[in-house]
DNA sequence: ATTGGTTTAATACCTGGTGCCAAAGAGAGT
DNA sequence: ACTCTCTTTGGCACCAGGTATTAAACCAAT
């Protein structure tokens, strides 16, 4: 018995299942050739949850009703949401936002970022983007984090418009400065506590 | 036996069941006070699948996204090029691309299509968006095709910036309208025509 | 009273596990 | 060689949350 193997199976185990959750022991022992038991010793040991757990997970994450907003159509996680107020998104940059040539992101995956969470941290039925000032300080990189923080800067709850201020960072540095108008549906928002049902 | 409870009982399951889909037939008998047979015979009658089948339906589509990402690479046909001078692509809105609630596209995606023009357009070995000031001139719904116009309107080749203009248009309409400022890696455009594979 | 839709009950079986215990295998130390 | 320990495997009971099927009970109208 190699000992080596038990630990670099133990990587394979966290690799498999981080890119396939919907894999089930019986199907994890053909790829890893290990009996079930060792699998779920491992997984054990690993404090991976069984699949039906792992489902439920992911099947809470996406219908969180906190977040009632359509959050898997956003860009990028939001960590942090003050309506009206601010908010913190975070996007990590993967393959698929690069030109394959450079390694730098495509600028549209930034922006759709920085917009997202521009729209979501207006507390209105309907945010649309009017229009945006928008700058590119310094290229994002593949496999780095961005960091976007949004401030409210004039909520106009009643005029219809609200400024939101966007900056994007990758570690200290700031990546993206963007100024947004965003419409808003004007009227049911903060107007008072309670109209709405 | 009352005919009319059994569906009122039908909607109300669903009801409870959209609202929350995470109850088992136990949870359901509690909340309608019929047996566990009636909650499964109505499931049957109604296509309502079994709870782990609700989990794992919704850990898959919220999970897919990572894959199916529409912001790949180039938005939107490019249907008609002429380096350094002008450009166009079409771009139809699909359900992945509006906010469900009210049909209209999100921003980014209409950024992204005008954003990957105003790239492409630029005959260069790399090209990054250095910044831009865009307007949203009025929302593109569901199914509608963007035809967006791009026209260089100073190329500085030697300078090291090129600025682009882009416009899109829904029909004779325009939804769209923004000034890039574009990054190019000056001096290597056509420099000749080989060096890279 | 018989028929028919509805509800409930009972039972066998399924998947994808957990928990526990025992046995076998593989070194490493003495 | 023998022992000790860690790792792996196997077997069995059990669980949740079901499906599938068959049978019985309820209720009401023809």
């Amino acid at each position: 018995m190699e000992r080596i193997p038990k630990r670099q199976r133990h990587q394979q185990l966290s690799r498999l299942i981080e890119e396939n959750p919907f894999l089930t022991d019986r199907e994890l022992t053909r790829q890893l050739k290990v009996s079930i038991q060792t699998i779920r010793l491992d997984r054990l040991e690993l404090a991976i949850p069984e699949l039906r757990e792992r489902l439920k997970m992911m099947a809470e994450r996406s219908y969180d009703p906190v977040r009632s907003l359509p959050l898997h159509e956003v860009i990028g996680d939001i960590v942090d949401l003050q309506l009206d107020k601010s908010g913190i998104s975070i996007f990590e940059i993967r393959e698929e936002h690069v030109f394959s040539r450079s390694g730098i992101a495509r600028g549209h995956h930034v922006f759709a970022q920085a917009n997202s969470l521009a729209v979501a941290v207006i507390n209105d039925e309907i945010a649309l983007t009017a229009s945006a000032d928008i700058r590119f300080i310094r290229p994002a990189r593949l496999a780095e984090k961005c960091i976007a923080k949004a401030y409210v800067r004039s909520s106009g709850a009643v005029k219809g418009k609200a400024k939101v201020e966007v900056f994007t960072y990758v570690g200290e540095e700031m990546v993206f400065q963007g100024n947004f108008v965003i419409y808003r549906s004007a009227g049911d928002s903060e107007h008072e506590g309670g109209g709405s049902h």
